[in-house]
DNA sequence: CGATGCTGACTGACTGTTCAGTCTAAGTAG
DNA sequence: CTACTTAGACTGAACAGTCAGTCAGCATCG
């Protein structure tokens, strides 16, 4: 058996690495195909191992495809916070969250990522230990969202509200815009999906439109709210 | 072969009702262990029938499970259209397309029918011909969330507004807190998914409150949600 | 040498699907 | 009324493919 989980500093340092592989192989292949379509000899061709080297390294497909999704949930909450930390505009923080939950695939993150939203989802649902990951996920996610508008208030850019409020209704409201852009609605594509996202959290945190609005049409038609 | 679907009058009755009995039965199914874990056999016991059978009826596992989706699809959209008939105000029908989404298991429906939500849409990220059905399903949504706000306005309940605009974000809202329903989360649980539902379409409509709330308490504990 | 990383070949269980044929009810002829 | 036919609903048993997981052993390196 390889190290479990130690890092042990000398120790297992292939052992990571292959790990790792496996993991981004395995977060890739469930998003493509689907967490039960995602055969072990899928992952370790991917790899270029053999599948006995995925069972030796976890031991069960279930683990490594439920390490998988935490794997690639903690990559998406690592580029979210490298994203916020290249500025402190209120605004342009705002942006970047829309952007990485309902912008076609920033090149960081797992590729196809929203095929995975929907087995996690759907695991968390039935499988309680997903569950946990899943709200714990969740919550740094609204702690994150409260945390920049916090931020916004502090700073003075906008007047004080209730950002935990704010941060539970606008992430439920990314959650439901996600969706529909991953299932390529028609009418909900991702750039409309960025506006109703703005201007949701425009009026509520009454915050300025964009510099390139002007400055009397705020509401409107607020909501194909033309941004631009 | 049975009758394919034909309705030829004294045909197909048998045949009907065998059908919808592995329709539900599937849906169950699908809703509780999950789409790629319903074994044609579980579906088959349920109904009392032999593996072969269910085979006999729908060729192929897939086509069970394909049209069982969809069957439930239409069973949510009649149960829908029920609850909207009952009522003319404004309100009611909105809070009963609250509850309809928001709230555990309506007697009428599939029962645990959010974990169907999550395979429809893990299934149409994947399956064009499922995801058509999905778009259609959405669609139809939509409209009569339109039509419910376009009547509001008709009858004078509310002003003027753009029906199509708040049609699609509240739509979007709704899916968004059903998933936080459906999952359990402790921050929003159905009740407060109500509130938010509800608050929002308030204010996008400029509906009055509810009768309930005095006028000035409007804050009350409205779900931790006061607006301002 | 011993530990570690790794693999090919195998197996055992599961499950969708086929098939040959049974049972029942209705129709039809004698 | 009886005997025979037919067709549709249904099934048990077998088949065939797929895959997770096992195991005995190879290679490499310190």
């Amino acid at each position: 058996m390889p190290v479990k989980s130690d890092d042990n500093g000398s120790g297992g340092e292939i052992v990571d690495r292959r790990r790792e592989q496996m993991l981004l192989a395995a977060a890739e292949i469930i998003a493509e195909r689907g967490f039960s379509e995602t055969r072990i000899a899928d992952v370790a061709r991917r790899v270029g191992a053999s599948p006995a080297l995925v069972i030796y390294y976890f031991g069960t497909k279930d683990d490594l495809l439920t390490e998988a999704l935490r794997y690639s949930e903690d990559r998406f909450y690592v580029v979210c916070a490298e994203m916020l930390a290249s500025t402190s505009a209120l605004r342009d923080r705002l942006e970047s969250l829309v952007r990485l939950t309902c912008i076609p695939d920033g090149e960081d993150q797992v590729p196809g990522a929203w095929g995975l939203w929907f087995d996690l989802w759907s695991q968390a649902f039935r499988h309680p230990l997903v569950a946990k990951d899943r709200l714990e996920l969740e919550r740094r996610w609204r702690s994150t969202i409260e945390g920049v508008v916090a931020d916004g208030i502090r700073a003075g850019e906008i007047k004080k509200i209730d950002a935990e409020d704010f941060a539970v209704t606008w992430a439920v409201l990314l959650d439901g815009l996600s969706i529909q852009v991953a299932l390529k609605d028609p009418i909900v594509d991702s750039e409309r999906a960025f506006n109703i996202a703005m201007t949701f959290a425009e009026q509520a945190l009454d915050l300025p439109p964009s510099r390139g609005a002007k400055a009397s049409t705020r509401r409107q038609r607020a909501g194909k709210s033309a941004r631009s």
